[in-house]
RNA sequence: GCGCCCGUAGCUCAGUCGGAUAGAGCGUCUGCCUUCUAAGCAGAGGGUCGGGGGUUCGAAUCCCUCCGGGCGCGCCA
């Protein structure tokens, strides 16, 4: 509700100043520091001053006394040395922001533009860690919010099926273990088998540690996996296809989802490099050099920078090896155009595997197409969720998007980056990691999949869900084992995602058990408990005065009452909830635009804060004066509505009880 | 060496397209459960916003510079 009461302000501003003055400006507001000074305050006399050359304080007066009403807004003061406070009709905000809340989302358009959001993108060879939450949270987080404000939104899992990592553990499989295709196949089907690839992955590293030489062997497994012929190919498709379904299971505990996961198997084989590498040399986006230490490689310059054109090739990255043979980037760039249609190739689709809720999971095929599979890709805008260690990357793909002359994709192509997730030497010790000296002395260690140095998604869920299920058991001994079963499991989703989403994306996570496992103080867990609170309000209510209309609580008090008891100074704690509640949309805009899960995190806390303090200093059921209990209830959903809406966009559950 | 990010309370972090007295959580100390569940609330204490210069009516926020830390810069991904 604030939001677009404060756009229609900063207009009346704009319109008004151009009228009177003939000035055209940019009119910014914010919230003042404290209540009495309104609820929406504009700095934007100073500018004016400046332009006129007029004393600040004389501008706001003229303003105040004469730009007339304002929809929504009941006065306007002038304050300090020139500010213009806006006070809003309390009465009316309240009734529209009930009005609004828990309101279903704008939904999108079959032929609105689409977005593609690409998050995820786990290495197939070995189980999840903390750090993969991260992004998947982030992620997923992002895409519900896109899908809020009515985008049509697309998300794609980007699978290296065919890369080294998963190379690796085919030869740990294959030469340490000695297993035939047939064995591994078997030991697939194990509960955890990416828990078996994840310490084999470890011990591949040390094999080729011990003699440099056994590198070889990754290279001719690779080879194999790459053309698709062998036993190892074999091998490497089996173990990628069961890991991929593992990660698909952990971060459905997450309630993360997909709609498609592109997999760069079918990159290969449907020649999508080849196509793009024609348009590469077509249009002159990469180059072939000669001389150097590049030479025999194609390679794409960065932005002129004046030097020789020796000196710019050895700088450039390489798409194409000596050897003919394509890098990562080159792949990338390929994807990246086929996102958004301009690769002139499709891929084909099957079913891979479905959600709870029986939805296709859809993976692209080299194989004939499942007729009912849907349009993917002819992406509008994409977002690529990956972390900031591979900015530069991405900057060489968008450069590559540019040298095709796709300027507006290029612009429309966003790496939507964040920091890594690290651990505290105390953590990474206290599960039995070695540290070097100077390893314990830093403030945080880096994970790594090689070292085997992590904390395994499954593993922090398992114990976040342990620990939430020993709290609800001692609450609520008398319900059913699996309601407390699904209690422990909203509770420590919440808590794991709120902890990897309250950080803002340029934040090194330092990981410690401690403030992961904490329920208390800023925490998912707080912030569900304030709707749980509401809830219980609501119930007791239901049995205690069955003939309550708790839901119209609204239609009990007039307005004049409404007025009366919001009314500064006595009301302005009620109305400074209300204020909070409304502010949700805006919030979410803000979210949106700063592309910042964050900010919607520290506003569902604060709002579960407000609450909090709102249910201590009122008893709702026990009030007396019926139209103060009606408001008190019109607040207790209005709050428990919005923070229900805010925490299901951060992908957190709100329980009934807890 | 070059590029990007970070430096705010004891700790972990918000606030940074300039705005009014710099915030939160944790930790410490002191209180509050016969009440709509204390996964809660109240209070106390805690700051050269890394240093220095500049722009401005106004700077944690913008510019310059220095210091400290991280990440990246491979014919790996």
């Amino acid at each position: 509700m604030y939001h677009p009461i404060d756009k229609r302000i900063r207009e009346a501003l704009r319109a008004y100043i151009l009228e009177k003055y003939g000035l055209e400006s940019a009119v910014v507001t914010e919230r003042p520091p404290r209540l009495e000074m309104g609820e929406v305050a504009s700095p934007v006399c100073f500018d004016l001053a400046k332009r006129l050359k007029r004393a600040p304080r004389q501008i706001a007066q003229e303003i105040a006394s004469s730009i007339g009403p304002i929809e929504g807004v009941a006065r306007i003061e002038i304050a300090g040395a020139g500010y213009l406070n806006l006070f809003l009709e309390r009465t009316q905000f309240l009734r529209q922001a009930m009005a609004l809340a828990g309101g279903e989302a704008a939904a999108a358009a079959d032929g609105a533009p689409k977005v593609i959001v690409e998050h995820t993108n786990i290495n197939p060879n070995k189980a999840a860690h903390i750090g993969h939450l991260r992004n998947a949270a982030l992620g997923d987080s992002f895409v519900r919010l896109l899908r809020y404000t009515g985008r049509r939104v697309e998300v794609q899992n980007y699978i290296d099926n065919t890369g080294v990592q998963v190379a690796d553990v085919v030869v740990g499989f294959h030469h340490l273990e000695k297993k035939t295709p047939a064995e591994v196949q078997a030991l697939s089907a194990a509960p955890r088998f990416d828990y078996l690839c994840w310490d084999l992955y470890a011990r591949v590293t040390q094999f080729y540690e011990e003699d440099k030489s056994r590198t070889s062997l990754r290279a001719d497994a690779l080879k194999s996996i790459e053309e698709n012929h062998g036993d190892l190919a074999k091998m490497a498709t089996c173990v990628a296809d069961a890991v991929v379904r593992r990660h698909l299971r952990t971060m459905e505990r997450m309630q993360v989802g997909y709609d498609l996961l592109p997999r760069e198997s079918e990159i290969l084989r449907l020649k999508f490099w080849e196509k793009a590498f024609a348009l590469l040399k077509e249009r002159n986006a990469i180059q072939l050099v000669s001389t150097g230490k590049n030479a025999g490689c194609w390679v794409m310059r960065a932005a002129d920078t004046g030097e020789s054109e020796e000196d710019q090739n050895a700088a450039a990255k390489i798409i194409v090896r000596s050897n003919g043979t394509v890098t990562y980037v080159g792949k990338d760039i390929a994807y990246q155009l086929w996102k958004f249609g301009l690769l002139g190739l499709d891929f084909h689709y099957r079913r891979f595997d479905q959600t709870p809720d029986g939805r296709p999971i859809w993976a692209t095929s080299a194989e004939e197409s499942d007729p009912d599979a849907p349009a993917f890709g002819r992406g509008w805008e994409v977002f690529n969720v990956i972390d900031s260690r591979q900015a530069y990357l991405q900057g060489v793909v968008v450069a590559g998007l540019r040298a095709l002359g796709y300027e507006d994709e290029a612009r429309r192509s966003i790496h939507f980056s964040y920091e890594m997730v690290a651990l505290s030497p105390r953590s990474a010790m206290a599960m039995g990691y070695v540290l070097s000296p100077e390893e314990e002395k830093r403030s945080y260690v880096e994970m790594s999949g090689r070292r085997g140095l992590g904390v395994k998604a499954d593993d922090l869920l398992d114990r976040l869900e342990t620990s939430c299920r020993a709290e609800v058991d001692a609450r609520h001994p008398a319900l059913p084992a699996n309601e407390r079963t699904g209690m422990a499991h909203a509770i420590a989703i919440g808590a794991l995602r709120y902890f990897l989403l309250k950080y803002t994306r340029s934040a090194v996570i330092t990981f410690d058990f401690a403030e992961a496992l904490s329920f208390e103080g800023e925490t998912g867990p707080y912030c569900q408990y304030a709707v749980v609170r509401a809830r219980n309000i609501f119930r007791k209510l239901a049995t205690q005065e069955a003939g309550y209309p708790s839901e119209k609580a609204g239609a009990i008090v007039d307005d004049a009452a409404l007025g009366k008891m919001l009314a500064a100074p006595a009301g302005d704690d009620l109305w400074d909830l209300a204020l909070l509640a409304g502010s949700l949309g805006a919030t979410i805009a803000g979210a949106v635009q700063a592309q910042e899960p964050a900010v919607l995190a520290k506003y569902a806390f604060q709002l579960a804060q407000a609450f909090n303090l709102f249910y201590h200093k009122h008893r709702i059921l026990s009030e007396e004066d019926l139209q103060k209990k009606a408001l008190l209830l019109m607040l207790a959903q209005l709050v428990e509505r919005q923070l229900v809406t805010a925490l299901g966009l951060l992908g957190i559950e709100s329980p009934e009880k807890m």
